[in-house]
DNA sequence: AACGGTACCGGCAACGTTACCGGTTTTCCC
DNA sequence: GGGAAAACCGGTAACGTTGCCGGTACCGTT
């Protein structure tokens, strides 16, 4: 286990301080032209890297971003290689962290990373989280932080998400459009903002064409693929059954697809069906599923410039909100009126 | 910006040295116990944390393994999730790094791996990759190292990985026992392993059951659905065409899948079709297809437990290699025997 | 010859922590 | 009561780096 050199090394063999050699590494001022050649001469022999353990502690930044997500699902992944790349090209490494949508394990995230020292967060919240202190105790210690996709009003911070209640909206309109009359949505937890906001876009639109709310087409359940074929599974067995269901994710499209096939249904003649996210399974199944997109990695990369704006300008007033619009995506399972 | 507290700030406070403090937080020997339950109290006051940079700068650790890995699909992400599980039980970080497939990416994210000090190294290499220079340097520097899935015998280091000749034998003795003849594969770049053993495991079979190799149905492509739909266009317009398509992952089969679809073929009857992983997606698509499941988190926790075994004995000679038994699901797209 | 300026360099301290050594006081035992 | 051991504590150096300050040598100017 041969050491790695340092810049003490280097000042031995030269036969000078190690402040000189400091300063010919990087600073050119203020040394020989001489003497600097000698010492990058040597820096290549020895093949010398500084150690970034020294320099953090002694300039107090890591050029660590820590990212929290909770999980890596299709979106996700997309949202942190945007925040990859952007990083990366800034000179920053990232530290990716999984909470697995749970709480506990996001609080201890949380806390490893501070331990790190990272320069910053990037932050999208676990579907169990209720409370906030633990983000807190980032914000007082001052350090920057930028939250993503699932943000939530009750953390003051600057945030990139996209346009939840328009994606709702397009969705839940575009089933109106197309004739379906009982419209119910599959929505995620209730302290979840994403769903929330979704949820008031299908309120939105629901509105906008005069058509009634029904409380009992309202569901909410989590979001994997299971509950979502359950919860579906209640809903056409209603007696006054829903005829288009929005979900708020694809997963649960797919559960709500299982559902609806399993009860004998057609797509989209008897019954329609939005999910949302517009992963590429969509149009492998059949019918091929209309969803809402959202541009995952463009969303990571916008994140992550927002993150480095942040850090350079410590003392922003306002939090910045930057929202990103969805497009939505019509497939079999929803047109019933075909395009003219 | 109130800096955190230190040591110093707490000798300060209670008048007395900071090697008293630092005793007392850790090693309890040589420290008068009421001297002790002060400094308890007033680390818990201040809420004091030990810098973790002066702490890996004096030991020469940092409790933070590189993890890199060439995308975050399905099965990568499963792996990652076990290594994370484990390590952060152990008390490590992982850091994440995503190669895009790139080699020189791949370059890249192991320098700065190597700048930030990680302890030890996770591999699962990038299909790009035909040279070894800038994994050896990790060896060179005996800074500890696993490779994972996509493992190379260029690579002298611990491994974890499937056993891909097992796997490729299941599929293409399936196909056969199924009464398909001319069994063409789909295999990926030359240069990974992962393939080549997947295919070696095609030609086994082969073999055993005495079926001739026919070389115009061993096609190489890279792991794209698109280039395995136009690899699988190309195969299916021979004119001895195959009747059976083992590919050896399963967004190449989605691939395969779309090109049968579209050439006008039925799945199990005129062609058999097979894929590697088995991805949920799978049992969605109509017909089902047929695949050969590894344990992906099963085998990132392996890998992480290698790792730190392999931390602990710096001095290991022969470097070991774990391997998992994978498991054949058969579902319609290759099931033309009904089982009675 | 005296002075000011510049080019170059080295020493010290500091970032936060711990290992090691040496010192003082107390305790214990014969 | 004397000596040894135990208990407790502080100072120093070190991990690798850089900022700051001060110092020397040389040059050109008056």
């Amino acid at each position: 286990m041969t050491k790695p050199p340092t810049i003490k090394d280097i000042a031995r063999q030269l036969n000078i301080s190690v402040s000189t050699v400091s300063r010919a590494i990087r600073n050119a001022s203020d040394v020989n032209p001489e003497t600097k050649k000698a010492v990058l001469a040597l820096v290549e022999e020895l093949n010398y890297q500084p150690n970034q353990l020294a320099l953090s502690l002694r300039n107090k930044q890591t050029h660590t971003i820590g990212v929290i997500v909770p999980n890596l699902d299709y979106v996700l992944s997309m949202m942190v290689r945007g925040i990859d790349e952007v990083a990366l090209e800034a000179g920053y490494t990232v530290m990716i962290c999984q909470s697995n949508e749970s709480f506990g394990r996001e609080i201890l995230n949380t806390r490893r990373l501070l331990e790190s020292l990272v320069d910053g967060f990037i932050i999208s919240v676990s579907s169990e989280t209720k409370t906030f202190e633990h983000f807190k105790k980032i914000q007082e210690k001052e350090i920057p932080m930028v939250v993503f996709d699932r943000v939530t009003p009750q953390l003051k911070a600057p945030s990139v998400h996209i346009d939840n209640v328009g994606g709702g909206f397009q969705a839940t309109e575009h089933l109106i459009e197309q004739g379906y009359k009982r419209i119910a949505i599959l929505a995620g937890p209730k302290n979840l903002d994403i769903s929330n906001k979704r949820l008031e876009g299908y309120l939105n639109a629901l509105k906008k064409h005069h058509v009634k709310v029904d409380n009992d087409l309202i569901v909410h359940c989590d979001f994997s693929q299971d509950y979502a074929f359950f919860a579906a599974e209640e809903l056409l067995a209603m007696k006054k059954r829903p005829d288009a269901i929005f979900t708020i994710s694809d997963r649960m499209a797919i559960g709500a697809m299982l559902a609806i096939k399993k009860k004998g249904l057609e797509m989209p003649h008897d019954i329609g069906l939005v999910g949302f996210n517009d992963e590429p399974i969509l149009s492998l199944v059949s019918p091929t599923i209309s969803s809402v997109e959202q541009p995952s990695f463009e969303l990571g990369k916008i994140t992550a410039k927002l993150f480095i704006e942040a850090m350079h300008n410590p003392e922003e007033t306002t939090p910045v909100e930057k929202i990103l619009k969805t497009k939505l995506y019509v497939r079999e399972s929803s047109q019933r009126i075909l395009p003219k």
